[in-house]
DNA sequence: CGGTTTGTGTCAATGCTTTAACACAAACCG
DNA sequence: CGGTTTGTGTTAAAGCATTGACACAAACCG
């Protein structure tokens, strides 16, 4: 019975972007595919013990970044095609980019292994 | 110059968090050894654009779980019983990248514009 | 058609985080 | 010793996230 999201009530980070970023991950990796439907508002709120208003939240981000797509009375699915590269995500994904370079050097990781660990990812 | 850690601003986790989870990354990979010191408080604070009692919190917390050691007037040092775990420094990194590539992924870029983002910064 | 489901929107109240400025305490160092 | 560094603590103000309740709108379904 593994929930499709999970809340974790000792993160500091607000549950709207926990969820966010959970759902964002699952469209990400195929998990949930395109035309998937995605749990009614008051449901999921109601397993994660949050506010409508909160999942709601949720949902409208993930809609604006184009992955998912609602109609009321009709639920929220995930989006059939991936919109386009605007300008505005392309430099979205430059400061993505810039945040775990730096991050990945801090560790201590020279750039050969900082840059081979992505490439792994995207084959 | 290598900032020891970075904010991101865009990121809805409050900045303590931030901080306190890369100090705690660092810690636990070795980068930050038994006994080195860490940037004082106010340091730090201006280098990120915070508040002193913003990584004060951020220390404050890693003192409580046994990470850190604050002396007034002579620092914050990383506790001798902190010991890193083992090589996971790897695993780490790929954890940030898998996370990086999900978060751009989600904005709608094809794999091709996430490896050349980072691959733009490593020169 | 009519009832139900589902998403959207509002509102005030509450709590948490951050900020800035300041005072204080303890350790360091010349 | 005395000045400096550094961590700790306070305060008030501001902003943001969340909650709960409620109303409304649009799509679904029998």
């Amino acid at each position: 019975m593994s929930a499709l999201v999970v809340v974790d009530p000792d993160d500091p980070t607000p549950p709207f972007e926990q969820v966010r970023r959970q759902l964002a991950d699952l469209i990400a990796v195929g998990r949930l595919a395109a035309g998937d439907r995605v749990p009614p508002l008051r449901q999921l709120a109601g397993d994660l013990g949050l506010a409508v208003g909160t999942v709601a939240r949720a949902y409208r981000e993930l809609e604006a970044a184009g992955l998912l797509e609602s109609r009321r009375g009709g639920g929220t699915r995930v989006t059939r095609s991936a919109r386009p590269v605007t300008d505005d995500r392309r430099t979205r994904i430059d400061e993505l980019a810039a945040s775990y370079v730096a991050r990945a050097r801090a560790l201590g990781a020279d750039d050969r292994v900082v840059g081979e660990a992505v490439q792994r990812l995207l084959g």
